[in-house]
RNA sequence: GGCGCCAUCGUCUAGUCUGGCCCAGGACACCACGCUUUCAAUGUGGGAACACGGGUUCGAAUCCCGUUGGCGCUACCA
């Protein structure tokens, strides 16, 4: 087992498999990835699965196919290997056992026989009195030779750090400076549970040492349990690696970011036609700042500007308006047929099928320029594969009289109707339209206005040219029949 | 209750270390106007913040103290 001290970067992403991927934890990873990236170092995933009550099973796929989709690419990990493997904790117990007995050894650790029942009652009376809640050391000066003896005969117990009663312990945090503990309110950790697995403040020394974790990057809410492992550290005798603290991400009531704020699952979020790129631009900027005014950045730009000391200590809520900005920028710059492919399963949706390559791009063109993400397709070209339905009144412009409208629409179908097939394209529409238009000084909004809703059955839609484009001579010419029909 | 972290527009943030260039800059969102056959996109413009109170200083968003507020942790969860 390799045990020297780290000569480069390796950073790490520990989640527990217990649900989907969190938008909360990726962001930590991305942290994660990007400092080691930035520093040339390692980014490994070690899977926590130390609580065999909460797990779920698929989790941990769900967490790696996440990560892949992200391509925030890990160098180890339990599905690819690595020099310090094995990489999931249930496949470690036996060196967090060993070194649970190494500080009972040492006496830095000592069995505790308390039932949870008892527990359980101490915690109510403390908060009932209002005193400070934790253990209350019942069993931390039993004889350990006596306790020992206990072990062996097979009563149930677990091991418990003994904190020391005197001193503080200051966490040199990387992103928040000093941060001073007393001993005293620190509480006697439980280490190994009665089931024999560890919690996660040993499984995580143990693994973060033994695999040569520096920095540990992790979000705030683990701030108040460093010293617990800080003391763990000291206790066995290894140094510890730095610790960088990152802020919370918030839901809109500025609490830490959880189910009762939507879906925090990520895969939702691919699921709803986000793009990767966008997301993990988004969530970079998210306390984070590049200390320029830019907004877009690539991934490698990414690495080769992100750094710990330019990270807030804040928490930062999640604005989905923003991501949606973000998302709708990326999906404008992608190649057409690239918008082709991520749109046909939404397409499939509204019964769009055997579209010609030319009605695809011209579909991709409305794509990029209306929709903020994939999910929206088929908001915006449904009116394509569907009947339109429509109020005969909305075909009038402003306060056109609708014998007026009609007229229009009459002169349309004769002009469309010696239009071959093959001159449907958007731009030739518009020119043989709108200089009909002119010549006979028809009024554009008065001939547009209902040709568009002949044609889409909407008010608010694309123009009336492309979709006519779209729709083909056939469709188009029996719309505004059926307009025409309705005016009647 | 205890311990800890944090505090600039509604939101993400720049400015804080190294006080004056900041009666506070950018972006999202919002509003208005322009373009226009609607919407969208886009262009232009607008409203919008240094939590509060004391110091220190010629001068404070920036330094110090206090207050308040928000959040996190306080499990044989992670």
């Amino acid at each position: 087992m390799p045990n020297k001290k780290p000569t480069k970067v390796r950073t790490r992403f520990a989640p527990s498999p217990t649900g989907d991927p969190h938008i909360g934890s990726i962001w930590t990873a991305l942290f994660n990835w990007l400092y080691a990236k930035h520093h040339h170092g390692n980014f490994i995933l070690r899977i926590e699965d130390t609580d065999q009550t909460r797990l779920r099973p698929g989790a941990e796929n769900k967490i790696i196919e996440a990560l892949r989709w992200f391509q925030i690419n890990y160098d180890e990990g339990p599905d690819i290997g690595g020099p310090y493997g094995p990489y999931r904790q249930s496949e470690r117990l036996i060196l967090y056992k060993d070194y649970a007995d190494r500080l009972v050894t040492s006496e830095d650790a000592y069995y505790c026989f308390c039932a949870p029942e008892r527990l359980q009652k101490l915690r109510l009376e403390q908060e009932k009195t209002k005193k400070p809640v934790g253990y209350d050391g019942h069993c931390r000066s039993l004889n350990a030779q006596e306790s020992f003896k206990r072990v062996q005969s097979g009563e149930l117990s677990i091991i418990r750090l003994k904190i020391p009663k005197i001193g503080e312990t200051t966490v040199n945090d990387l992103i928040r400076g000093r941060v001073h503990f007393k001993n005293a309110v620190i509480d006697d950790q439980v280490l190994l549970k009665s089931d024999g697995w560890p919690t996660y403040h040993l499984a995580s020394v143990v693994d973060d040492h033994l695999m040569n974790i520096d920095p540990v990057i992790r979000a705030e809410e683990w701030l108040p349990s460093t010293p617990k492992q800080l003391i763990m550290y000291k206790a066995l005798g290894w140094t510890p690696p730095r610790f960088a603290h990152l802020p919370l991400i918030l839901g809109r009531d500025r609490s830490k970011l959880s189910k009762r704020h939507g879906s925090t699952d990520i895969l939702k979020f691919r699921d709803d036609g986000y793009l990767p790129g966008a997301i993990i631009n988004y969530l970079a900027l998210l306390g984070w700042n590049p200390k320029t005014s830019k907004e877009f950045f690539t991934r490698e730009e990414l690495i080769d500007k992100f750094d710990l000391n330019t990270v807030n200590k804040s928490g930062a809520i999640f604005d989905n308006q923003k991501l949606d900005w973000f998302n709708a920028h990326y999906l404008k710059s992608l190649p057409t047929l690239e918008i082709i492919r991520l749109a046909k399963p939404y397409l499939e949706q509204v019964g769009a099928k055997n579209l010609t390559d030319n009605q695809l791009e011209q579909i991709s063109l409305l794509v990029a320029e209306r929709a903020k993400k994939f999910s929206e397709v088929p908001d915006i070209v449904g009116f394509l594969f569907r009947q339109p339905d429509y109020e005969a009144k909305l075909l009038n412009w402003k306060t056109t009289n609708p014998a007026v409208t009609l007229q229009k629409l009459k002169r349309l179908i004769k002009l469309l109707e010696s239009c071959p097939e093959s001159d449907f394209s958007e731009t030739n529409l518009e020119d043989i339209i709108k200089t009909v238009i002119n010549e006979e000084k028809l009024g554009v909004g008065e001939t547009l206005w209902p040709l568009r809703v002949a044609l889409t059955g909407l008010k608010e839609s694309p123009g009336p040219f492309i979709t006519a484009s779209i729709l083909g001579k056939t469709k188009t010419l029996s719309r505004i029949t059926q307009a025409i029909k309705k005016l009647s």
